[in-house]
DNA sequence: TCTGGATAATTAGCCGCCTAATTACCGCCT
DNA sequence: AGGCGGTAATTAGGCGGCTAATTATCCAGA
């Protein structure tokens, strides 16, 4: 759970308002930002609270997914490195999710024979079966929060997201006020 | 940072394909829900990373805010219980954010005088400029992140979010302290 | 008066994320 | 042949979330 925010979003007038006393403010940006963020998290945190349900997050979900792959029933082993690349966590994150999913009997270290330096994540049978129970379910989850949506919402939605991602240079060079503290 | 997920979204053709296996699977649901997730945690991150470029976090930023609240000059001490509240975290999340953010000079405990079971958290003059300095480029930093969309799709987009976190049967965030009993 | 149940904050200990440092191993290159 | 740079994984330690348990205080009622 990432967010630490204002439960309660400011009013628009609020907004209006602070946007009075510095220039840089910008009402309807700060609203559209806030409310992504906020519906963000919230469409997170339902779905976190089915994974705990199940004795799951999404992040060892995520990686019984990786290991399983998009083939039939062929779960196919990963390297931590592989799997670090593919969900964009450090390998030491991987390392962990690993330590506590082994302990649980979902998957299974093994070294590569050939390059010992490297280890293969395996499945297991239970890992498996325990993914494909909790499928269904995540996809109903999926549905249901997307439920209040007609089809064309949907792909308007979809493209608005794009489009706030697409612009980002991601180093945003602005920003050259000097920290107080340190 | 919260997601630990795909660092690149599945194509619409494989959940059109996995939908045809899974019944509950609703291909664009699916496609909006994880647009969703990922345009939030983009947002997130970036307005995270500007933060850590002044030594704050999310965190510590909206504990400062809650501190220095809406009025003029007049910072406000609360209680972290008030704290907890305001923010959606728990009491000992607060407890914690308070031990760093005085740690490093922006915050003072006292006493409640009358109920001792009581904390005040006061903002420090140092906190209080530490605020002041950062929020120009918080709001630069938002306000560059939805530079991409017009004034309308804006408008557009906080409909959609608030459609669907709307329709909420569930009462996630409260309900935290209520009686335990047993 | 004092005692017991409520309430405020903290502590203890888990999880998932990070960075930096460490360990183990590979293979090139002289 | 043997050493050294590079790469894989892990470890160590920090942060910010959480729940459950503990400590300190308040207050109401016997």
């Amino acid at each position: 759970m990432p967010l630490l925010m204002l439960k309660d979003l400011p009013r628009y007038e609020c907004l209006l308002e602070a946007s009075r006393k510095y220039p840089d403010m910008d009402p309807s940006a700060c609203e559209a930002f806030l409310n992504l963020l906020r519906a963000g998290d919230e469409a997170y945190r339902k779905s976190e609270l089915f994974f705990n349900e199940h004795g799951m997050s999404p992040g060892r979900f995520t990686m019984l997914m990786m290991l399983y792959d998009k083939p039939v029933g062929e779960p196919r082993p990963r390297t931590p490195a592989e799997l670090a690349d593919l969900t964009g966590v450090t390998r030491a994150t991987i390392t962990g999710l690993v330590d506590t999913l082994e302990r649980d009997g979902l998957v299974r270290r093994e070294h590569d024979s050939g390059d010992r330096r490297m280890m293969r994540i395996h499945l297991t049978p239970k890992g498996h079966e325990t993914l494909l129970s909790i499928l269904p379910g995540h996809f109903r989850q999926m549905a249901d929060q997307m439920a209040s949506l007609t089809e064309s919402e949907r792909k308007t939605l979809v493209h608005l997201l794009s489009k706030i991602g697409s612009s980002a240079p991601e180093t945003p060079r602005h920003a050259r006020h000097a920290a107080v503290g340190t």
